[in-house]
RNA sequence: GGGCAAGUGGCGGAAUUGGCAGACGCGCACGACUCAAAAUCGUGUGGUGGUGACACCAUGAGAGUUCGAUUCUCUCCUUGCCCACCA
């Protein structure tokens, strides 16, 4: 540890000295300037010290440049990184930019501007305002996810896991985004429909896809979920979209059934409901249903065209429209399932609020004990068969039941399982089935396979080839990146195939097996891409060999500190720990999550709770605030204003009242209250202590991203400086000063003594324990727990002293007059009660 | 319907192994400086009563535990976010 010296300071007096009006904008270029020239930030790759990796989300280069919302991330992760980079830690602290997708290339569309040119052009403009905050960024590690540098190794990770068999192509419906013209995930549909980046409609299609068996990861994407340092909500988010629950797989025998397919597989959670199933409903997507249709069997149903109108209809319908409708349809196939617990004959029903892709597409229908399986049956007039009792007793519900009773009970009428209770009864069938060959215990999620695939231009090509004799082959390694051509029309086409296919050149290639001829897959990859392993490179960024050394993913990871807005928490943040976990199984990382703490910040909005938007004109540009009032003060107040995770309504006057802080940082640096003490103040003054309690303050709220208070305590160290007489010793000042820095380094910086050693090097000051207490100490005198009076005593008067004390106080004994004391309670230091009987 | 988070002055918010409710900031009022304004500095600022010392009320509502509850327990209300015909 370096020793920072405080050297007795030169002073000047105060009427000599020409007391300089505190100007941000000089302050803070220069010392911009200064950081860049010195490499301050920049992240040795080998170090002795212990390594920190404080990452912020890294962010699409916009073109409207950043938002105010991120620089209350990227000020919170900068003070992060600046207090343990003092603290004596190797931080890596990098940014980047997640160049790839769609809102680029909207953005490039609309502006009729190439894509290629617009994204340079945005990350220019975003970097400049990144350092005209002052972010502590390592710049030379920084690169975009549209390098072909870095997505050459986005195309190596996608070919292993390739080769891993962690990907496959299938024909599926997909969502359809018809505004985008592309496929699109299930994380990427908001509720209702909606496509989560342009908030247009989404509709069902069927395409051919690569998808990624992120399914098969549902359980430890789960379970990992218990040892992570985040916050709860974005937890229990994640796990509400893996959305596992355990049941029981039950089989029906089709009744004479001509297809190939003779039984029909049910989920469900309540096995113990069996005896009171009155039919099998089917979703329309259902395979039975399609060889029902298409069977050329001469299956003697007149129903059969009902059927067909059925199922035809219900996929015309939007997602919308399916989950909307309060009214369930559906229609009778005519044809008969057998109930395996006692060979019951129930219709099989066909309707569309049977979810085609969730336990297998089918249910059974137990109308007595599930709400939505009761409308249904009443609306088509099939039976209600009550089979638990709400009671201990086995006793029926009344036999005109007005609702479903969907809690636990007694088993009744249901043979040997009569009498027993739900949960005993759910194994007891689920084990009866086993043993007959008619079901078994299993597991559903609610999370899908991740469809990989975009009918888009300006993302990572999918590294594979299509050959007809050999079939898909991977791009020989040594070939990568496939680079993305430049076409002047990259629009997207819509016909289900990105603007690539129309490369004949491009598409049109040898066979790497056979070398005969073959066509590129000319879809790309989605922007999650990019994003789920940008933080490995970080380490190793400029590694031309592989993606990252082993050797510095074991310097610089996992993550220890990610800062981001919550809108990730099931996209990026699932993506990225289903890639780290395959890649921790193919053996290229060893760790199995990549964020060890999460936080996530709280919106900004504009002033008076209005979502900050261009159409009610209430957009707050940083340029704009940095040119009034500085950058120190803008990172102040963004901090201050409330705490990180919350939301916060934009307000000016606030602004103003963090600029004020820092115009009194800047005149007591000149003012009368300094240096007049530059002996040093004893030791024990009533300023050092209030000095060390800050220390020990500011530096706990930084590790528990609790800014406000943090600052919140500095202002009031300034009021009390001002209060007080003595005035600060230049060592003291100097402590202040770097408390101070990592939440304004400018003004830190400026106000520093001892250039050319920058303050941001210096090591964070301690505290020396023994001065966090004062000497004396109020005591709070209550009784029956309401405070009468305070009294000023030593530290650690003894009990009778302070008994002593209290009781001859006039309103204490005001009190107590007319009362016996029943017992005295004491908090050492701080407080005394007297419990008192009173005469009744 | 399910889950999560929250509810404190005029406003943003502070206070947790249960111990001074309202730190800090904004706003407001008054004062100083000024011809004046801005800036700056000082004083005050939860409500009610009182000249005052003080007292009573007050952390969404109601109960409970406790010497003592913004903090713990229960019931209810409200708001925000996430998920939702998930069998």
């Amino acid at each position: 540890m370096p020793i920072a010296l405080f050297p007795p300071l030169v002073l000047q007096s105060p009427q000599m000295e020409k007391v300089e009006k505190y100007q941000p904008s000089k302050v803070e270029k220069k010392w911009q300037k200064f950081w860049e020239e010195k490499k301050l930030y920049k992240t040795p790759d080998k170090s002795k010290k212990q390594k920190l990796f404080v990452l912020d989300m890294f962010p699409y280069p916009s073109g409207a440049g950043l938002h105010i919302g991120h620089v209350r991330i990227y000020t919170a992760s900068d003070i992060v990184a600046r207090y343990f980079r003092m603290k004596g830690y190797n931080v890596l602290h990098p940014m980047g930019w997640d160049a790839f997708g769609l809102p680029a290339e909207n953005a490039a569309i609309k502006n009729k501007v190439h894509p290629s040119k617009l994204v340079p052009k945005n990350i220019t403009g975003c970097k400049q305002q990144m350092q005209s905050l002052g972010f502590s960024y390592d710049w030379e590690r920084e690169f975009s996810t549209a390098d072909p540098s870095y997505y050459k190794w986005t195309q190596w990770l996608f070919l292993k896991f390739y080769k891993q068999g962690l990907l496959y192509q299938k024909k599926v419906p997909i969502n359809w985004c018809e505004h985008c013209k592309t496929g699109l995930a299930n994380e990427e549909v908001l509720p209702g429909g909606i496509h989560e980046r342009c908030g247009k409609p989404v509709v069902k299609r069927e395409m051919k896809q690569w998808l990624f068996r992120i399914t098969d990861y549902a359980d430890r994407l789960l379970w990992d979920l218990d040892g992570l340092d985040w916050p709860q909500s974005i937890i229990e988010m994640q796990r509400n979209w893996i959305g596992r629950s355990e049941g029981t797989e039950i089989k029906f025998k089709i009744q004479n059934s001509k297809f190939k397919v003779d039984e029909i597989t049910v989920f469900t959670t309540r096995p113990d409901t069996i005896f009171g199933v009155t039919a099998l409903v089917l979703a329309p997507e259902h395979p039975v249903v399609a060889s029902l249709l298409s069977s050329k069997l001469k299956v003697q149903n007149s129903k059969l065209s009902e059927v067909r109108r059925y199922v035809e209809q219900s996929k015309r319908k939007s997602e919308l429209e399916r989950t909307e409708l309060k009214e369930k349809t559906g229609v009778d196939t005519g044809l008969f399932a057998i109930n395996p617990v006692n060979n019951e004959k129930i219709p099989i029903w066909v309707a569309d609020y049977v979810i085609g892709w969730y336990g297998g597409g089918a249910v059974m229908l137990v109308p007595a004990h599930d709400r939505r399986d009761y409308a249904f049956a009443k609306k088509y007039n099939l039976p209600v068969r009550s089979v638990i009792s709400p009671n201990k007793e086995e006793e029926r519900l009344p036999d005109r039941q007005e609702q479903a009773f969907e809690g636990e009970g007694t088993l009744i009428d249901s043979e040997e399982f009569s009498g027993m209770y739900s949960a005993d009864a759910r194994q007891r069938i689920t084990e009866w089935l086993e043993k007959k060959g008619f079901g078994r215990r299993a597991v559903s999620y609610k999370l899908r396979d991740w469809i990989f695939s975009r009918q888009r231009y300006w993302g990572e090509p999918i590294p594979l080839i299509h050959c007809q004799k050999c079939g898909v082959v991977p791009v020989p390694e040594e070939e990568l990146p496939v680079e993305l051509p430049y076409v002047e029309k990259y629009e997207p086409t819509g016909t289900g195939e990105s603007p690539l296919a129309a490369i004949k050149e491009w598409v049109e290639v040898p066979c790497p097996e056979c070398g005969k001829g073959a066509r590129r897959e000319t879809d790309t990859m989605p922007n999650w891409a990019g994003s789920c392993w940008y933080f490995l490179r970080f380490a190793d960024p400029k590694n031309d060999r592989e993606p990252f050394s082993r050797k510095m993913l074991k310097r610089f990871l996992p993550v220890d500190w990610y800062l981001g807005g919550a809108e990730h928490a099931v996209l990026h943040l699932l993506y990225s720990r289903f890639w780290i976990k395959a890649l921790c199984d193919l053996g290229l990382v060893k760790f199995k999550e990549p964020f060890l703490r999460l936080r996530g910040v709280g919106m900004v909005q504009g002033e008076g709770g209005r979502k900050m938007s261009k159409s009610f004109g209430n957009i707050v540009n940083p340029d704009e605030v940095i040119e009034a009032f500085g950058a120190d003060t803008l990172r102040v107040y963004e901090m201050f204003m409330g705490p990180f995770g919350q939301a916060i309504n934009w307000n000016t006057s606030g602004v103003e009242g963090a600029h004020r802080f820092l115009k009194k940082v800047w005149s007591l640096s000149s003012g009368p209250s300094y240096p007049s003490g530059t002996s040093g103040s004893p030791d024990s003054s009533p300023l050092r202590r209030q000095l060390h309690r800050l220390i020990k303050k500011v530096g706990e709220d930084i590790e528990n991203i609790k800014f406000n208070t943090a600052i919140a305590a500095m202002m009031e160290f300034l009021n009390f400086v001002q209060a007080d007489e003595g005035g600060m010793s230049a060592e003291e000042w100097g402590i202040f000063l770097r408390l101070l820095a990592p939440f304004a380094p400018h003004i830190a910086e400026e106000l520093w003594p001892q250039h050319p050693n920058s303050i941001h090097l210096q090591p964070w000051p301690e505290y020396d324990p023994r001065l966090l207490e004062e000497e004396e100490v109020t005591i709070i005198v209550q009784v029956d727990g309401k405070v009468r009076d305070r009294i000023k005593v030593k530290r650690d008067t003894a009990r009778a002293d302070l008994y002593n004390l209290a009781v001859r106080r006039p309103n204490i004994k005001r009190f107590l007059s007319g009362r016996r004391v029943k017992e005295m309670y004491l908090v050492p230091n701080r407080l005394i009660n007297f419990a008192t009987e009173s005469k009744t």
